[in-house]
DNA sequence: GCGACAG
DNA sequence: ATCTTGTCGC
């Protein structure tokens, strides 16, 4: 059975994974022309013990859905903050695995290196698959900043002390502002503009907002 | 000891 | 994440 020092075990080793994942992340543009963008996102079934992965791809500037994944695991690591990747990562790279074509670039639903341990679900997918990935979260986890301006396309940093962790990006005016921070072969630098060209009228990515719908009807929507 | 805490 | 009514604004 499991135990209460099992579970505490299971904590430290994942942090102590994430010690390690964030030595090989690469913060800097290491990726070419982008053809295929890819949003992934989870939803959960069952009271919480089934975990439903979804991944959409869309075709770059256009941003129309060419290729989907949608994949259902059995839940097996609770949800602690700042150990995220454990919890929804398994199932959502079970997804890119599933696509026909390697995406040029994936969005995720959660922060890159705006994380305690400048691991975050982003950057712990970006590692384990190699892809270029950054990290997009509709809430703050770590760093502080000041609100950006009320237009939209308006930024600033966000800084854990002094380094630089991500942005505060207002991806629609007056709407509440994203959290966008690289997580693999992605900078610091394009990581917003990469979500602005992704974004249209809303306030969360099409690629975001096509993985949720994915995720959590469980089925693409018919327009 | 008291808050904060992605999804 | 998930549930769910009420409300604001274009």
């Amino acid at each position: 059975m499991l135990t209460i020092d099992d579970h505490d075990e299971r904590i430290a080793a994942a942090i102590a994974e994430q010690q390690a994942l964030r030595q090989r992340v690469v913060s800097r543009d290491v990726f070419g022309e982008l053809r295929l963008v890819a949003g992934v996102d989870a939803g959960f079934e069952q009271d919480g013990a089934v975990i439903r992965a979804a991944v959409v791809v869309l075709r770059f500037p256009e941003l129309a859905p060419v290729d989907y994944a949608l994949v259902r695991q059995p839940v097996t690591f609770p949800y602690v903050p700042g150990l995220l990747a454990f919890r929804e990562a398994p199932a959502i790279m079970a997804a890119l695995d599933r696509l026909r074509e390697t995406p040029d670039l994936v969005i995720c639903d959660g922060h890159g290196i705006a994380h305690p341990r400048r691991c975050g679900i982003a950057c712990h997918i970006g590692v384990l698959l190699d892809l270029p990935t950054i990290g997009c979260a509709k809430q703050r986890l770590v760093g502080r900043f000041t609100p950006p301006a009320p237009e939209r396309g308006a930024r600033s940093p966000l800084f854990d002390g002094h380094e630089q962790i991500g942005w505060v990006l207002r991806t629609r005016a007056d709407a509440q502002p994203v959290f966008v921070s690289p997580g693999h072969r992605v900078s610091l630098d394009r990581a917003p503009e990469l979500v602005m060209a992704c974004t249209t009228r809303f306030r969360l990515p099409e690629t975001t907002r096509f993985a949720h719908r994915l995720a959590s009807h469980g089925q693409l929507p018919l327009v």
